[in-house]
DNA sequence: TTGACAACATTAATCGTTTAAGTTAATTCA
DNA sequence: TGAATTAACTTAAACGATTAATGTTGTCAA
């Protein structure tokens, strides 16, 4: 219609207050607050930031007021579904609250993280979600708190008991998975992945001794890898070419998995027949998976809504004490544990 | 050290150049430009501000120079992690460029879209890579003209001339597979996924139609699903049970064809052996499956690093003449195709 | 008639940075 | 030598919104 119309010279409130022959201040509170004008004005004023084209300078806002109604998520990958959906969490609840995220990309660099950190301060972010590089130092919060930025920490924490912090029950998750292992026979059980040193990590691998423990196994069997489907891979490999194979392998999340299955087949055994492997977190490729993954479901989604609305939270209520929120894991018995093989008279499609 | 030590009041040019003696003009000049001031000026100002803690306030430059050194990032989904490549990519760009991207999810939905692209203007971003959700009105690269924001539209493009484009080559690459599976000896051959409509969908079954058209063999098979693992393993148990089932399932992307294979076998058949079965992008999960995926490399970090480049190089010269960038790409014979199978057992196909 | 009190608008300062235009004082050049 | 140039700063006006403080009506009770 009007494609290249105007010199397009942004519409702003003095355009709007001169038009009805009022001031800039009364055209404001039409838009904003409501109270302290008319609504025979505000309806006018409606009227014609409309038919004007008028524009909303959030930044111009901001400079006065403070508020940029953004928030910065910080995660170390993409590369991985699991982030996917947990983005995809936080972004459905900051998006309800009319605000809009920046999406960092650390690579999993402590450095990069830093760098990352200092532009999200001059943009001036209502806060941030925080999912921390391996080696980040533990005087983040303290820093993130001078700085005045309201931080959640996602999946992984910086400390054990400092600052919110929302994530899986990834101890609970991994001690249930390996009981259900040991109650299917196993004896040597070896777990893969998580050459990250994080302490999402710990949690794992705390939890996989304490179950191999409990029941007086051999819990040392630990290789770490990238924990991705090529530390999958590599890492089974060594595995079953070791001189006493393990009988299972715990993976570190369902990519190592994943790649961990396609070892096994390349060295001619059949995976959840002549060998146990299991994953974690259920992202879709587990389930479509041949044999289908035995893994621990997360509830990335969730978790990334929670982090959310804690954020929102603590942006409104900035002395609040801090919460910790652990979201529970779930079992989920597929295929590839062996178990509904091993019972074969069963027609197992998962999801006990 | 200092943990909760002042009020933590911003520090300001106007702070660095009192204590120094000089104008914030000058200070300003010492930290951005640099000419217009002495170096000897330059770096006390440099040395101050370290000391001070001084933070740029990236806002409030924009309120004067209208550079916000923000893009917007507008896709469909981050399930899948064929985007989470492509987001990657883009981010590895920008970032270089010192600037931030803000990732929106429009869900594949054109209102959505519309409110977000609306936001996108009142943060006044220097310019968006931006996936078209299906229905998106044609009109929408001269509205965005109109608001003086750059576009790079990805993947997906609302006009087949104008404005600038980089996706990969949809329509060669599967054309290259569906000749491949016909000189495998497949004589039924169907197309599945791609339910929503987008000139990405479209391009992939004038390529399917092409190749089967010109060998002459029905192209008329083409059941449209959601483009997600579920999808695949509906559509393809709808084929399965239909009374003239295909040899070969070339499907819409990799997350279909995993969820096809699935089906394949829960109807008791191999896929790869029994049944041919495609996918497209080449995300990581493909690699990994078993069979592994023949499939289409898209090269999805590379788009978006293309897509990156195109944005700023659009930003730096809005008047430099539209491009239309096309990723070449690539076969990928594994053996959900049967490909490798049918070579190793049978002789009746011959060749290859 | 006066005063009190709402209700609605306005004035003017402010957020922190940039930059065109102006001011010095030192340096260069013919 | 004196005019012209230049380097190094300064001044002051933006950018577009918000908001405390203030002003102007109009209504109503006493």
């Amino acid at each position: 219609m009007k494609s290249t119309s105007d010199p397009a010279r942004r519409i702003k409130l003095g355009d709007i207050a001169q038009r009805l022959g009022i001031s800039t201040a009364a055209v404001s509170m039409a838009l904003r607050g409501g109270s302290g004008v008319s609504q025979a004005t505000k309806q006018r004023v409606e009227a014609v930031a409309q038919e004007l084209g008028y524009v909303y300078d959030r930044g111009a806002a901001r400079l006065r007021t403070g508020q940029s109604n953004t928030v910065g998520v910080v995660i170390g990958t993409l590369s991985n579904s699991f982030f996917g959906e947990l983005v995809c969490g936080v972004d459905e609840i900051i998006g309800e609250a009319r605000k809009i995220s920046f999406l960092l990309n650390t690579r999993e660099d402590a450095e990069r993280q830093k760098e990352l950190l200092v532009r999200m301060r001059e943009q001036s972010v209502d806060g941030l979600i925080l999912c921390p590089a391996p080696g980040t130092r533990s005087d983040l919060l303290e820093t993130m708190h001078d700085w005045g930025i309201p931080v959640i920490q996602m999946l992984r924490s910086v400390s054990d008991t400092k600052g919110d912090f929302v994530s899986a029950d990834y101890q609970t998750g991994i001690e249930t998975l390996c009981a259900h292992l040991i109650r299917l026979g196993h004896k040597r059980i070896a777990f893969l992945g998580g050459n990250l040193d994080h302490s999402a990590t710990r949690q794992r691998i705390k939890g996989f001794k304490a179950a191999l423990d409990r029941a007086q196994l051999p819990s040392d069997l630990i290789v770490k890898t990238a924990s991705d489907s090529s530390g999958g891979r590599d890492g089974a490999a060594k595995l079953l070419s070791s001189e006493n194979p393990p009988t299972a392998i715990a993976c570190f999340n369902d990519r190592v998995a994943l790649g961990a299955m396609a070892a096994v087949r390349a060295a001619g055994l059949v995976p959840g027949r002549d060998i146990a492997v299991t994953g974690f977190d259920n992202i879709n490729a587990g389930a479509e998976a041949y044999p289908a993954l035995t893994t621990v479901e997360t509830h990335a989604r969730d978790i990334g809504r929670e982090a959310g609305r804690l954020l929102l939270r603590r942006i409104e209520g900035p002395t609040m004490s801090n919460e910790r929120i652990i979201v529970p894991t779930r079992l989920i018995i597929r295929e590839s544990c062996g178990a509904t093989l091993a019972s074969r008279d069963i027609e197992g499609t998962g999801e006990t």
